[in-house]
RNA sequence: GCGAGGGUGGCGGAAUUGGCAGACGCGCCAGACUUAGGAUCUGGUCCUGAAAGGAUGGGGGUUCGAGUCCCCCCCCUCGCACCA
């Protein structure tokens, strides 16, 4: 056998040293550039198709990598080689997302910059990544907290602010198109505050102000009462204003507001309300000189209750009353463009975690209501909060999944995150006519069957519908309700509770009085908080109604032998007048047309989808580019003041407290120098924002910045853009499961949002999604239940042992977690078996989307395939290699069969059966003894994207000068993969009773003859009758005999 | 409770459209080479058995033939959770 003089030279050596090797190597791609992938336009950059493969984001957090985060690296690893060998332009980037609370609290806790923190975690995270020799272009390395890489997450935010949803247009468009239309007349006012487009006749109602109409029944003019009674009324008025049980609406008219801001927006009000406490004390006498004025001319009237009524929404009426934009105030005209940002500003329930002195995600909220970080207590509350209009794409959110290749699940996640649902909207009177009560129903088939209603306890109309009787009752539960967190409300499902209010409503489909409850099982957020309640047909009204003795009443057939009580599903109408013998959906149908003929309720689409909450009181984040100045409102800035930097402080520590109530007071209160600022519009003195961005924000778009990470002028740069996105965006995105609903959805929002704007060409950013599986690990207990760590383990033969104590421990597979002293470390791994190996060992424990436990012992399989491909090629101390000058005509064609297995199970990402398919060629090798180089060449390349460090070093080896990294990807001879013959089962009744071999030309007949001439075959048939004879070609042979 | 996915040897897992169940690896057994073997190479390894049989969570069905398709039940994982 005759080798060149280095493979010769190295065959004296001892076997395969992987450290040497993968230091060599990854030195060697780093000095050469190996995995820059210049972009077109630029001096290097050869045309060609496109492969945009993404991992998702890393957090480097102060722990590092655990085994699970690089296995998707990996598998994105190997699809990029492989696409390079297969002649692609391979965009494979990584980077860091690195703002967030852990760093911050981590620095807090230790008194370091959180700056500090985060540099060295990302140094440590960056080292392990690249022990495992990933192709990565680090040349595009982005991180978030990086000021050139927010100032665009910056300039985004701006966009945001700076422009508005038409739902006309259905996209976001510039706010100056807004503000143009507004002052034109194109748009006009209506009464909730909204640009709505001007029809035919708004002009003459438009600018009118409202003839006070008609007394309603049992009500009073404010002049009818006596002095005293005026008074009463006007404080009490002031008091609720105050309290927040009264709002202003932009035209000063005091109303009850839904308690948050999805009411609002779902209801179609977007947020056109002033908070009383927010005026000043001169706009607060005002505004109670308004409100008099309206009580003293009758558009204010005192109902029976002795409540005032605004008689302009009584009746249940839609508003029609359009306002033009340019008679209005500049005041106003500011708030209502501030309410149509796509940013803006609202007061809004959230989760308020005193303790961290900010505001938390839901996500960031344990199931106990306590912060996920910290474990302190967490308590709604209504702050004024930075908001993305989210909600305004909701549909198309939901479309647009049918243009992405994504696992079903996901889609799935995604559409009931949104939680489209389709209903009609119904209006019921009260028994007093004072006012009305809006439902949201999706069986309005039912109506005939409402035989009470419930309403939220944060419901606006509670109060003023409760009877005296009733009061005392109602205050209390109230109260009570207020009082619990989500959480708690939630967490008791079993009872319902509630109490009535002492009021009426009239059920417009029969004109029947049904008793009008409150209930904490009917949520504020969802569609109007308040609800029509059906017992007979709906699981929750049917406990309630059983718990308080509340009518039941059929309106629905169901299909014979089910039982009416409490059935849910569709069927056929009954007791409902003259609508009976109809279909559920049919029926739908025409009573919603019924319903709108009457002006009573109209047909509706509900979304669970909220707008997103975009703030944080911390430090670590974004700064908001965003000046508030008494004179021009809030301010965007301009581009060219961007970035707006974090300013250095000494204590970044958040205001801490115990008290729930106690205002929130961002760690930039404290940077006085930089708060205090410019206005830009005006020139003025003005204030910064002191609310940060969110972590999400800079995960939301980093997939753009790779394109084009350098660039000063621009996010990313539109050839870049083109090139690398195509038409669907990034070919494959690789990540957790976990991130299902939240990045993948806010991502999906602010690419729609670029979209819409012109800054990107497709309407979706991640093509393909994949997600791998999670990979946890075995745990050990002893009899207590005490976790033990694998270093006080004995392992031998049927378990795991206490090696102190002896006692047999029990074994389960949990999540990795110090808590349960099964994390397994990748550093130790790699320290042990090399990165070549740890890389194989990941790929081939299952399928890369399937969740499997780690178990080091298996490790050693893949190590030694490794040393046998080694051996083949180099040997070592005690073999030969197996290299020679012949070809074995047997080898040739399993190493034809490997390339075309390993090429398919690339592209179906089947990772660990092309690993399967390798070992088997090795292992045919070393049956035959023989392996020429041709053939050792195309095998070495066909294991490069598993394991890249040990084939660089077996292609040199052989004799080659470059890396193998842009090699060709081997071919395969469709020829050399047929077989001549093949073996084919005979069955018997679908028994297996023999095998015969038969050449593949061979037609049924000559089959079915092989099959019968078979000796055992012959004799399982002597006496029988043949029935029938089955002939699968290539596949099997039956035959069926009685 | 609702929705989705899954249950195959001692273990991780293979198995186009229904067509030889258990590829590949771990572990285990045997042999070879060895001063040695926790190295390496080769062979064996689902269960029971003399043969025949029996096996893909359990039960039923469709089919010449079912891990794969249909119905019922059990268990596990994930997501949502009073969403009207």
């Amino acid at each position: 056998m005759k080798l060149s003089g280095e493979a010769s030279e190295r065959a004296q050596m001892a076997g395969y040293d992987f450290a040497a090797i993968e230091k060599k190597w990854q030195e060697y791609w780093e000095k050469n550039q190996t995995f820059l992938q210049p972009n077109p336009g630029e001096s290097k950059f050869s045309d060609g198709p496109k492969f945009y493969v993404l991992d998702m984001f890393p957090y480097p957090s102060g722990a590092g990598l655990h085994v699970g985060h690089p296995e998707g690296y990996t598998a994105t690893d190997i699809i990029a080689r492989y696409k390079r060998m297969r002649g692609f332009n391979v965009l494979h980037p990584m980077g860091y997302d690195a703002f967030g609370l852990p760093a911050e609290q981590y620095a807090v806790e230790h008194g370091v910059h959180p700056a500090v923190t985060t540099q060295k975690n990302i140094a440590n995270i960056e080292r392990q990544i690249k022990m495992f020799g990933f192709s990565y272009d680090w040349s595009r390395r982005v991180s978030t907290t990086d000021p050139e890489y927010y100032r665009w997450t910056q300039w985004i935010f701006l966009q945001m602010f700076n422009s508005w949803y038409d739902g006309q247009a259905d996209a976001a468009r510039p706010i100056d198109e807004l503000i143009e239309d507004l002052h034109s007349g194109d748009l006009l006012i209506d009464q909730a505050g909204n640009a709505v487009p001007a029809k035919e006749g708004d002009d003459e109602r438009a600018g009118q102000s409202d003839e006070p109409s008609e007394l309603p029944p049992g009500c009073a003019r404010f002049d009818q009462l006596d002095q005293a009674d005026q008074k009463k009324l006007l404080s009490d008025i002031v008091r609720r204003l105050e309290s927040r049980q009264l709002y202003l609406t932009l035209d000063g008219r005091p109303v009850p507001r839904p308690g948050d801001d999805v009411a609002a927006s779902i209801t179609g009000m977007q947020g056109g309300y002033i908070s009383f406490s927010e005026l000043s004390q001169t706009e607060q006498k005002q505004a109670i000189e308004d409100i008099k004025a309206m009580l003293e001319d009758g558009q204010l009237v005192i109902a029976p209750t002795g409540q005032f009524v605004d008689v302009r929404s009584t009746g249940g009426a839609a508003p029609t009353a359009m306002r033009k934009f340019s008679d209005l105030a500049e005041k106003e005209q500011r708030q209502i463009i501030d309410n149509h940002r796509l940013a803006y500003m609202a007061e809004v329930p959230v989760n308020w975690c005193p303790k961290l002195g900010t505001v938390l995600a839901n996500e960031e909220v344990t199931n106990e209501g306590r912060s996920d970080r910290g474990d302190h207590p967490v308590f709604r509350r209504a702050l004024n909060q930075w908001m993305l209009r989210i909600t305004a794409y909701s549909e198309r959110l939901l479309d647009d999944l049918s243009l992405v290749d994504w696992p079903e699940p996901i889609k799935l996640m995604q559409r009931n995150w949104i939680g489209r649902s389709e209903g009609a909207e119904v209006d019921f009177r009260l028994a007093d006519g004072s006012d009305v009560i809006r439902v949201f129903t999706t069986r309005p088939d039912t109506l005939f069957g409402a035989t009470y209603m419930v309403l939220a306890p944060e419901h606006p109309l509670v109060d003023r519908i409760t009877t005296s009787e009733q009061r005392r009752e109602v205050v209390a539960y109230v109260g009570a309700a207020r009082n619990k967190s989500d959480m708690e409300r939630t967490a008791d499902t079993k009872e319902k509770t509630g109490v009535f209010t002492g009021a009426y409503a009239i059920n417009p489909v029969n004109e029947k009085p049904i008793p009008i409850w409150v209930a904490d099982y009917v949520l504020t957020g969802y569609g109007t908080g308040a609800i029509m309640a059906v017992p007979a047909h709906d699981t929750r009204d049917f406990e309630f109604a059983n718990k308080f003795n509340l009518p039941i009443i059929q309106v629905v057939k169901p299909p014979d032998g089910v039982d009416w009580r409490g059935f849910v599903g569709d069927g056929i109408a009954v007791n409902s007048g003259q609508f009976d013998g109809l279909a559920t959906d049919e029926f739908i149908r025409q009573i919603t047309v019924w319903l709108e003929e009457r002006g009573i309720g109209q047909g509706q689409v509900n979304y669970k989808l909220r707008d997103w909450l975009f703030s944080r009181q911390r430090y670590w984040g974004e700064p908001f580019p965003i000046i508030h100045c008494d004179k021009c409102g809030t301010v965007g800035l301009p581009e060219k003041a961007l970035p707006v930097l974090l300013p250095e402080m000494a204590d970044f520590t958040p205001a801490s407290s115990d008290d729930p109530g106690a205002p929130p007071r961002p760690p930039l209160g404290k940077a006085a120098d930089w708060l205090n600022t410019k206005c830009p519009c005006c020139g003025g003195p003005a204030k910064r924002e002191l609310n940060t961005m969110p972590q999400w924000a800079g995960s939301c778009w980093y997939y753009l910045r790779y394109l084009d990470p350098e660039n000063e002028k621009c996010f990313c740069d539109a050839t870049a853009e083109e090139y690398w996105m195509g038409k669907d965006g990034a070919d494959l995105y690789v990540g957790g499961a976990e991130h299902a609903v939240l990045h993948l959805l806010y991502s999906r929002f602010w690419h729609k949002v670029l979209f819409d704007l012109g800054h990107v060409s497709t309407p979706e950013p991640f093509g393909k999604l994949f997600n791998q599986g999670m990979i946890r690990s075995f745990a050990y207990r002893d009899k207590r239940g005490v976790y033990i760590g694998y270093g006080d383990i004995d392992f031998r033969d049927d378990g795991a042992y206490h090696k102190t104590t002896g006692e047999k421990l029990s074994e389960s597979v949990e999540k990795m977690s110090k808590g349960l002293k099964n994390v397994v470390n990748p550093d130790d791994i790699i320290a042990q078996y090399g990165a070549d190996t740890f890389r194989l060992y990941e790929m081939f424990m299952g399928p890369l989307d399937a969740s499997k436990p780690w178990n080091t012992r298996d490790i050693s399989g893949v190590h030694r395939f490794l040393q046998r491909v080694w051996r083949m090629i180099v040997g070592d101390e005690d073999q030969k290699p197996l290299l020679s000058q012949a070809a074995d005509p047997a080898v040739e064609k399993e190493l034809h069969k490997l390339i075309k297995k390993a090429s398919e199970d690339i592209e179906a990402m089947k990772f660990n059966t092309a690993i399967a398919a390798m070992m088997e060629f090795i292992n045919a090798v070393y049956r035959a003894g023989a392996i020429d180089r041709g053939q050792a060449e195309r095998f070495v390349l066909v294991l490069g994207p598993f394991a890249p460090h040990v084939a660089e070093e077996l292609w040199h080896v052989l004799g080659n000068t470059d890396s193998l990294a842009y090699e060709d990807w081997p071919r395969f001879n469709p020829a050399m993969v047929a077989e001549s013959a093949v073996e084919l089962p005979v069955q018997i009744n679908g028994k297996l009773r023999s095998r015969i071999n038969v050449p593949v030309s061979a037609d049924q007949e000559e089959i079915v003859k092989a099959a019968l001439d078979d000796p055992k075959i012959a004799a399982a048939l002597e006496g029988k009758q043949i029935v029938k004879k089955i002939v699968v070609p290539g596949k099997m042979v039956n035959i069926v005999v009685k």
